[in-house]
DNA sequence: TAGAGACTGTACGGTTCCGTACATTCTGAG
DNA sequence: CTCAGAATGTACGGAACCGTACAGTCTCTA
């Protein structure tokens, strides 16, 4: 037991379930994070590579909104990993605003192991948890957000 | 609609339930941050003075674990509400080390309204979901926090 | 065929948090 | 009593993002 904090239990009262998951996203993103480590990256560089080697070479803000990110982020994201040699720009041949992001070879190849790694983590974060229990709890979710956003739009009109 | 981001379903294939948490707890701790801007406050702020609210005066170590917090972050923390009448550090007479931070009038007033933005948003985020699947909800997210911090045990030892 | 408006990526400043190092203070073993 | 070791809060540098402003392109309408 290496770890100060002795789960959401005796959390702040308020929040509750709302506060579970805060932290249990907390948790599960620093598990990626550690468990990328060994390639050298975080959650979110590896995300990129891998998203990149599934659906091909891309825009930035195209890769911003598949990753939840800002343009600005996104732009020093790619920076960082074409910097490492990962990924690499291509202008478009089409417009001459935008660059397509594409993995390298190397990028390619670590990409590989993004995918393997997350495949073996994902399963040990599921573990004891059934199938239908995650796709309700994706539903569950889903409500939330919705729910979250919704109420975000009428507070603006105030 | 005044959302560019069209919810967690078109996200990366990998990660998924796991993302789509990532993305419902981060929408919830904007839709919170929102609501509580009419405070002045952010969530982590609110979380403060609200904790204290209701559990009486704490020192900064006890207050950094109950907010999932590093010591430093819980500082400044401190010093921002402080320097804004807030909150104030009053020494503890057992240990000269230590600060007691404890609500000041203005603060416990401004903790009251936190609580009830808290139940109002917390009735929103809830809207169409039972109790059992709240519950239910809270034990898988338990469960996979568990697995996650269990999984990174492991890593460590290699 | 302009020209207004939308879109793309970048620059920059600001926020929130982490982690490490540090001075101060407490505590317990001898 | 003393002194090593633990704990508390702070200082500082760094990472990850956001939001705004901006220059360069496209696109569509008149």
């Amino acid at each position: 037991m290496n770890r100060s904090t002795p789960l959401a239990l005796n959390s702040p009262p308020w929040l509750r379930v709302e506060t579970t998951m805060l932290e249990t996203a907390r948790d599960i993103r620093l598990a990626y994070d550690r468990r990328f480590e060994s390639l050298d990256l975080n959650l979110t560089q590896a995300s990129l590579v891998g998203y990149i080697a599934e659906n091909g070479p891309m825009n930035q803000t195209q890769l911003a909104s598949a990753l939840v990110l800002g343009r600005a982020a996104t732009g020093s994201l790619v920076d960082q990993l074409e910097a490492r040699g990962l990924v690499e720009r291509v202008p478009d041949p089409d417009d001459r605003r935008v660059w397509l992001v594409e993995n390298t070879k190397a990028g390619a190849k670590v990409a590989a192991r993004v995918i393997e790694v997350d495949e073996q983590l994902r399963k040990q974060i599921r573990k004891g948890i059934t199938k239908a229990e995650r796709q309700q709890l994706a539903e569950l979710l889903l409500k939330m957000s919705a729910n979250a956003i919704e109420s975000m739009d009428e507070t603006e009109s105030q």
